[in-house]
DNA sequence: TAAAAATACTCCATAGGTATTTTAT
DNA sequence: ATAAAATACCTATGGAGTATTTTTA
């Protein structure tokens, strides 16, 4: 028997529904449906009442449900000290700079009560990150999925989807599009745009999504560092596009975010790891909360 | 993480060898050094040192040990507990009368501390224990293995080998072959002998040994229960043969047991199941001492 | 050098996924 | 009728086996 599975059982006793505790546990229902059947067949006995609104501990998943909660806090806590015995892992983390910024801080804490020590290295594209991955410099990146997918050379081992977000255009709060609760692409034919190189992600989309509405961008100024493209647009010199996360943690009192609505306007952000054991290792530090 | 490898890891520390360990675990010593080494990775630390003398628990190995212990032991009354709220399994278990005889009873105790109420069906022959197999009219059986293995139309699902033992001559104390410490068949040649019908696994067998030999044995009372032909051997009327199982429990005082040396001249006893979690619940309980 | 354990490999049981059906309200 | 769970089916991980090699006292 798997002692994941009295994880399962009792998150899902917790959560009165198998739906909605197979996504808490990150499984399909089918896989979690199956679990709690092979855990009664352990048992030999019925341990929850299946009905259309969800399901509902017996008596015996009930008495189950006493015994085994803390034993599985003790199996956690003994693992936990053997952890802590080891010194924690060191994890050396690739991400992309927007990522390192506002994603990895607030999750650091997280990672380090699971025994992870994260050393965050950052590189500006997703194509960089491949390489450093690819190169042993890193166990795992944070990135755009073609990082993960695409290379043919010796693609990574493992990953899994972490979240999806929309781009935001940046403007100042003077600008005629900083009044639009949304803006489409097709607004931003001729606006001066200031944007990160050609080799960087959101500049590629970008254009792609400016030529497929038939026009070329007008770009302004390139620079590589998300900071600077936001004083050039507080100074007044054009647009810029950062994704969602980092728009919500714009500070500047001139700067306004408008979100994009377009199908292709938005970033997927993956983690891809080496070896799958640390991707496993990291992925319930890293998940979006 | 599978909890029976906290089984396999205890067994392990106490044995102070894989070897000897996987021997009790009923596993191959590879297997065992395989579910060591993942819980080796699982917690992160090294639990054993290995040398060709054996195992020895390193530091975190103990200190595993003594947290892990009690906890194993909870997990083991857990279950116990649930299993007893069912009330005992009843299973309907088809064996040889020699088995139903000799071996099922000092069994029955354990059996039913593991929350198995086993109820004995007697067959003479394994073909008919085969039958009741089939029918559905027994859950398991214990018998040769001809009835696990050949069936061509319905084999059993599971079946486990649990044993093989010679087959004994039985004589009365003054009959010549009485004073030897074993015998051959070659020696049978032209004895009287009481035997089983002919259908029956015993008579069978030794038929044939005896044909490879180069004679016809001399059969000159069929009986179809063991008591009764050991009644004819007492009263003199020739010899026969049974398992040792039922020679070591000969309680008359006229009879005498030979084990007989030959290649063949033995039986294998399996234990065969419908379903195969049946038989794995049954195994524990039914091993040979 | 001789034992014990580790490895290489093959096979199969089973966990998990996707797509679909069943069930109970 | 609908939401939830179960089922059918497929794929792939990994646990167990057999045969062989490596290790180390």
């Amino acid at each position: 028997m798997h002692i994941e599975f009295i994880h399962s059982f009792l998150v899902t006793a917790e959560c009165g529904s198998i739906a909605r505790a197979s996504e808490k546990l990150s499984l399909t229902h089918p896989a979690l449906s199956k679990q709690l059947r092979s855990l009664e067949a352990y048992y030999g006995t019925l341990l929850f009442r299946r009905s259309p609104g969800g399901v509902e501990l017996t008596e015996a998943g009930r008495r189950l449900r006493e015994r085994v909660r803390p034993l599985y806090e003790e199996w956690q806590s003994i693992r936990q000290e053997l952890a802590d015995a080891n010194g924690p892992r060191r994890i050396r983390l690739g991400a992309l700079p927007s990522l390192a910024a506002h994603y990895l801080p607030p999750r650091m804490p997280g990672a380090e009560g699971l025994g992870l020590a994260i050393e965050p290295v950052v590189a500006p594209t997703s194509d960089e990150l491949r390489g450093l991955l690819q190169a042993g410099a890193v166990d795992a990146v944070l990135c755009e999925p073609s990082a993960a997918a695409l290379p043919p050379s010796r693609p990574a081992v493992w990953s899994a989807s972490l979240f999806e977000e929309p781009f935001c255009l940046v403007a100042h709060r003077e600008h005629l599009l900083a009044r639009e609760a949304s803006v489409g692409v097709a607004q931003l034919r001729d606006q001066p745009l200031v944007l990160h190189p050609p080799g960087c992600g959101i500049r590629r989309l970008f254009a792609g999504l400016c030529r497929a509405h038939g026009f070329e961008p007008t770009i302004k100024v390139e620079a590589n560092f998300g900071d600077f493209l936001l004083g050039y647009v507080a100074a007044g010199s054009g647009l810029t596009l950062v994704p969602r996360l980092v728009a919500e943690s714009l500070r500047h009192p001139d700067l306004v975010a408008v979100p994009i609505r377009e199908e292709g306007a938005k970033r997927q952000i993956v983690l891809a790891a080496a070896r799958r054991e640390t991707g496993r290792a990291l992925l319930p530090a890293l998940q979006p909360s």
